[in-house]
RNA sequence: GCCCAGGUAGCUCAGUCGGUAGAGCACGUGACUGAAAAUCACGGUGUCGGUGGUUCGAUUCCGCCCCUGGGCA
């Protein structure tokens, strides 16, 4: 069997995948590429927990910082460029490393989406406006007699998925769930994933840690920063945890403890979230991620028996 | 020391005109086809401060005790 020349390592937030993964480039001569949703958003480095300059300067990172955290950004989107990063590295001769916690990027990366057509700014606003004017109700009546499949399929509250669904009939004036039926067009690239384990306890309390280290190096200010180069408060970067709620306190609705809090509970359950969504996904290996010195070098030997060395 | 208020789920509290209790948050479990760090679904939380009494039956009424907060001294 062929070594594969390209793995991913995911897991929930916090339990080491950017280090380990940083650790096996340089060992490997791999090339990075980021699948988190919210680093790919420059400005926003302390609260996604980024890895820094000079981290990135021992190996190549694609796909980080480079939109505006006002433009908006999906899973399509990532899984076309991902795609493209990958081949290009390997073309190049070197392993790709894909390292995020994004589940739905990284499904959508290696075993695809059904082709479904854009949604037209001004029909997203469209509904946006009529959501908040009559409510979700109606827009849940409204998928009913459009599309009746997806609307059993859907919570009456979900208003994400309703939204998303009205837009694309709206738009391609098919139901999405038809959309949704035809396979991916392509095959994703064949990978090994690995995963980051780490007891609950230690995880929420490595989680509770990094977010007073995260304010502590200056994550009010970046906020800040970002505000006053004219940052929408409603940019799809900061629907990410932390910053939320960070700039409710910088907007004097809460204090920073109260805002550190909800930082910390928020992370915790995106982080159950994680682990939820990984277990489903096909991780061929998992990783007690307990002590992050020696985590590369078990990974190392695991890969060495894969087929896969420097 | 006296007076008042309170002690019910991990937290904040509601409630039971006497038939062993409930909401939000936290927590747990899950779903997920282009906003996904999003959005949503489901779930149990329990010596109702302690102790004696009245009662068929007390978390609920009565006595005493303990604890917390406030006031007076």
């Amino acid at each position: 069997m062929e070594a594969p020349r390209c793995l991913a390592i995911v897991g929930a937030t916090c339990t080491g995948k950017s280090g380990l993964a940083l650790a096996l480039a340089q060992r490997l001569g791999g090339e990075l590429i980021n699948g988190d949703a919210l680093q790919v958003y420059r400005g926003l480095d302390r609260g996604t927990a980024k890895p820094t300059l000079e981290e990135r300067s021992l190996a190549p990172h694609h796909l980080i910082d480079f939109l505006d955290p006002d433009e908006r950004f999906s899973a399509g989107e990532f899984s076309r460029q991902a795609r493209v990063r990958i081949a290009e590295v390997q073309a190049r001769g070197k392993l790709a490393i894909v390292v995020g916690g994004s589940g739905f990027y990284i499904r959508a990366l290696f075993q695809g989406l059904s082709e479904i057509p854009e949604v037209p700014e001004e029909v997203r606003e469209g509904l946006a406006q009529r959501l908040s004017e009559q409510g979700i109700e109606a827009l849940y009546d409204e998928l009913r007699r459009v599309d009746s499949a997806t609307a059993r399929q859907v919570s009456p509250n979900d208003k994400q998925r309703i939204l998303r669904a009205l837009g694309v009939v709206t738009a391609s004036r098919r139901p999405i769930s038809e959309w949704r039926s035809a396979p991916p067009r392509e095959e994703g690239p064949e990978a090994l994933l690995m995963g980051l384990t780490l007891p609950r306890s230690l995880l929420y309390d490595r989680i509770a840690a990094r977010a007073r280290r995260m304010v502590r190096q200056g994550w009010l200010d970046e906020i800040e920063g970002l505000l006053k180069q004219g940052v929408s408060e409603t940019a799809p970067a900061f629907q990410a945890i932390g910053y939320r709620q960070l700039l409710s306190h910088l907007q004097g609705r809460c204090g920073l403890e109260e805002a550190i809090e909800d930082t910390v509970k928020a992370t915790r359950r995106y982080a159950k979230r994680q682990e939820t969504w990984f277990r489903k996904e096909r991780v061929a290996v998992w990783f007690p991620a307990t002590d992050p010195k020696l985590l590369p070098s078990h990974v190392m030997t695991y890969l060495a028996s894969q087929g896969i060395r420097s």
